[in-house]
DNA sequence: CTGCAACGTTGCAGTCACTGCAACTTCCCG
DNA sequence: CGGGAAGTTGCAGTGACTGCAACGTTGCAG
């Protein structure tokens, strides 16, 4: 895409190797079992170098990249500017992860590795805490809202993303081809003003 | 109360001992400035003391304690079986957040020190998962759902301490009088399926 | 009253995540 | 081609956290 010279490129591709080796490992032995040593082994690179790109040995494993994180944000930002925020985050986040299989097999299975290793739940909710900052502002955009006056911002992201998150974890046990069914019935308990469902 | 003999008494001093010299001593220096050697010490107590009650010096910092937990828990319980959840964890948390100047410090002062220092933000989400996690099963008894074959528990849970959490983050900086508006309109936002607010 | 078992506290040694700093190398740009 | 910017590395250090083996108290049963 947008090629900014060597250096970056080369950056960009040890932080994706050092990525791919801390969730490899993670994967294999458990999170706890794996040291940074490790996983900078397994990447070919420096000790020092996995904290010049990653603050947490758990954020090397789970993180999200800025690529990633920016494509979903400016997904947000594209959609119809009528549409309601919760609407809109839904359909990116309903689109980016059931858009190919590769997509969905990408956070089925870092929902798995949680769902396996409780020890990461905190760091999942650290990553989501990153994208869901970032996510309100974009929604502050969308609405007019100052995010410290007004609480609907925070709230209506924070929502959306744990119906995300409660969905890809009810998927990583019933399998990839629940995803979509998945996140469109937590969205839609959220729309309904979590009205108890009559089963 | 329930008192089960001087051993447990002691255990309960000695926690509340560590919790409170923790969370003075970071409203005093900052979090990171302090050590679970200054906290043991502060405690009168032994580091290794520390890591007996809490997890993590994080969690010394920002914890709730058991009793407090079990009792929000309890009156969650307690609310008519016929009300939503919604509506009972709402209940239950502008209640005991305004029941009186103690309880509105003790929430506030944790909220004002986490604004203050981001650093805490984590913690204060992993405080909130326990919270939630222990919510999830009350909340199932309620409605009968099991939370591993359907979202709604788990969301309900998790928006409505979210909302609680917004709401405490707006009220450290507009004031404790603040509080229970500020808790009761984010909740709005959350039972009107998230409604864009129409200023 | 007395021993015995359970429990909380402590010290110790060790591992490992994470940080600041100072080279060193490589790439970019004038 | 020269100089500055940026990424990588090694090193030394701090401090969180853990397992383990005493040790002293408390609770309980005989």
């Amino acid at each position: 895409m947008t090629d900014l010279g060597l250096r970056e490129r080369k950056k960009h591709e040890t932080r994706a190797a050092i990525a791919r080796a801390a969730l490899d490992l993670a994967v294999a032995h458990g999170p706890s079992a794996v040291t940074v040593d490790d996983i900078a082994a397994a990447a070919g690179v420096s000790p020092r170098t996995v904290f010049n790109h990653f603050g947490t040995k758990d954020e090397a494993i789970l993180g999200i990249s800025p690529e990633r994180r920016a494509e979903l944000l400016d997904a947000v930002r594209d959609r119809p500017a009528a549409e309601p925020p919760l609407r809109a985050i839904g359909a990116v986040f309903t689109e980016a992860m059931t858009a190919s299989d590769d997509a969905a097999a990408f956070w089925l299975r870092r929902a798995q590795l949680v769902a396996a290793h409780p020890d990461l739940r905190v760091a999942q909710l650290a990553s989501q805490d990153q994208l869901q900052q970032e996510l309100v502002t974009v929604v502050a955009e969308r609405t007019g809202l100052d995010p410290d006056a007004h609480p609907y911002p925070e709230l209506v992201v924070s929502a959306a993303l744990a119906a995300v998150r409660i969905a890809l974890a009810r998927a990583a046990h019933a399998g990839p081809a629940r995803l979509r069914r998945a996140i469109e019935d937590a969205l839609a308990v959220l729309a309904d003003g979590f009205a108890p469902p009559t089963t």
